[in-house]
DNA sequence: TTGGACCTTCACATCAGTGTGAAGGCAAGG
DNA sequence: CCTTGCCTTCACACTGATGTGAAGGTCCAA
């Protein structure tokens, strides 16, 4: 259990915005007898998780509608019941989003590799 | 020749925005006698380039930087002479941030997928 | 000739994500 | 005890991308 201080050390991210994604439901935190935050082993991947996601250009909001889906290295949170149809619509829609943004990615990192490649014709 | 309306219907992008990116050296637009903007066929493509990479989280800075390096079908920009170290090494470290994100994207999309699949064993 | 649809520039507003600082509580160490 | 460092909340400010509206010019069609 660490505070917001070292979380933020570990992470690379300000403790003000470690507060912030906890604002906008992205990161639970217990309280010590204090009021400090604490935090377990798993708050660090869970905040490179959405750093990673907000630099690709997802808004905290849908962030946080799909990142209960996200945890868990397998199946651990599969509960098809609370799967409704606009939930699962919600699911896909995202992932063609995703898609579209990673297709997008890929042709222009394949653009830029190429003309590097182009430019100097012997380098990796 | 079209006008600013024209491409804003053909590309779904509100004029003002494509006034935005002409602004901030996005794109080019001739003026006809009167002041109006217009477009060649190019234009449209390039406004989707533009949006595309502003939704996987570029910024019209770094946009404008390896907008010139992503155009032409094929290699018409090579110009091995304007390579310099210093643009090289820009280039690489956008295309290594740019591999992040889609391995990020990739990841998630897969943890997404993975659970609507393992919540609808029977379905694409 | 007037109306409407389009264009221009300018400017102010909004939203999300982030920076920064004030004012104060808690805890360990000299 | 007092300093130092970490934590708390609150709040205001900035930036980039975007919305919106005002005030006015251009052109075509009734």
């Amino acid at each position: 259990m660490v505070r917001i201080g070292e979380l933020s050390r570990r992470t690379g991210v300000p403790s003000r915005m470690l507060r912030y994604y906890e604002e906008q439901g992205l990161l639970g935190a217990l309280r010590s007898d204090n009021g400090y935050r604490c935090y377990g082993e798993a708050a660090v991947s869970r905040v490179q998780q959405i750093r990673g996601l907000l630099d690709a250009g997802l808004t905290t909001e849908i962030i946080r509608r799909i990142l209960p889906f996200l945890e868990g290295p397998e199946g651990i949170h599969v509960h098809p019941a609370c799967l409704t149809p606009e939930l699962e619509g919600l699911l896909r829609g995202e992932v063609a989003r995703i898609q579209a943004r990673i297709d997008c990615l890929a042709r222009n990192r394949d653009a830029l590799l190429g003309y590097l490649a182009a430019v100097r014709p012997g380098s990796p």
